[in-house]
DNA sequence: CTACGACGTTCCTATGTAGACATGTCGAAG
DNA sequence: CTTCGACATGTCTACATAGGAACGTCGTAG
């Protein structure tokens, strides 16, 4: 249900079409919230339906111009501060850790191994895309940098903690 | 895909019931990998269809017991060992985060601080936790035991980043 | 001996997610 | 004037997830 609001939250920054959306979604949003474009199609269209946007202006190929409404903005408020948020940890890596018995003890440190190496690459990738939204003033990139910083310091936890765990085998 | 995988790796630990393996679940995987009882249900019926698992015993009320078989363990192995974990990040938190311009920085800062405390009431829930599973000697424990540093870790991580995050604002 | 809590499975519906495919238009380069 | 890449939307299927309802049985405490 939040792939709504993330509609609304990228057409809180003003109108976009849904090609535009999927852009931008795809170098900021998709990090915490992962979607395919048919999904952001349907539910811009329920979006419409439902008032919460407008089709703003009609382009060139069929472009459709979506604008948030008034009691989209409201929405997207009342989102933020009055919903709880659902936090459903979902990890197929941490899932594995428990099953890593049904292995020889060297396979399990692999593995460890290798999802330390996995986080020291997403670090790597991060920093180079703070360098990159580094400059940028809109409230996307400010915010978005938050986020980013999140990223940072979970994924140098992550990387910290299966060096500490590789070290507990055995 | 991996609740599959979920449930042959608690019956590598020793055959069990549908219900029985709901409990352990309860107080372990679904921290990771959350999941209903009608999933499981399901799950071992397909499993036990693939040969993956087999029937190795009925009881009361209709009672099945189920224990992994030599294809099962393997199916495991490489699971943990070959298959790449896929690793999507979602968080509503974060995605809020992004929008938070939309409210005014007070609720944004309030906003975070309530990230803040959830994150620190989750790490007291997960301290009780392992004071609890401290004792056991299985290997689910012993592994769960890695799981739960983890997100002892990680929370500890995230209520740093949200402290952070709060004094950012303005 | 009966009521009740724990045991135990199965079915159902709604919604979300993943990913491919179909269809077509516009603008610019050659 | 043709072709091709970017633009742009929409449909379809399969599977995963969420959550609840229905149904019945066993063991035991009173």
């Amino acid at each position: 249900m939040s792939l709504r609001h993330a509609a609304l939250g990228l057409l809180s920054e003003g109108p976009a079409s849904g090609y535009d959306l999927m852009k931008m979604f795809e170098v900021s949003l998709a990090n915490v919230w992962p979607a395919t474009q048919s999904q952001l199609y349907a539910e811009l269209g329920k979006l419409a339906d439902a008032g919460l946007v407008s089709v703003a202006a009609e382009g060139p190929r069929g472009r459709k111009e979506y604008a948030i409404t008034e009691e989209g903005l409201a929405e997207l408020r009342h989102w933020i501060t009055d919903v709880e948020p659902v936090r459903t940890m979902r990890s197929e890596m941490l899932l594995r850790v428990f099953f890593l018995a049904q292995v020889d003890p060297q396979q399990a440190k692999e593995y460890l191994r290798r999802q330390s190496e996995i986080a020291a690459k997403s670090l790597e990738q991060m920093e180079s895309i703070k360098d990159f939204v580094e400059s940028g003033q809109d409230n996307l990139s400010v915010f978005g940098r938050l986020a980013l910083e999140y990223g940072l310091r979970v994924g140098t936890t992550q990387r910290q903690w299966a060096e500490w765990a590789e070290g507990q085998i055995r």
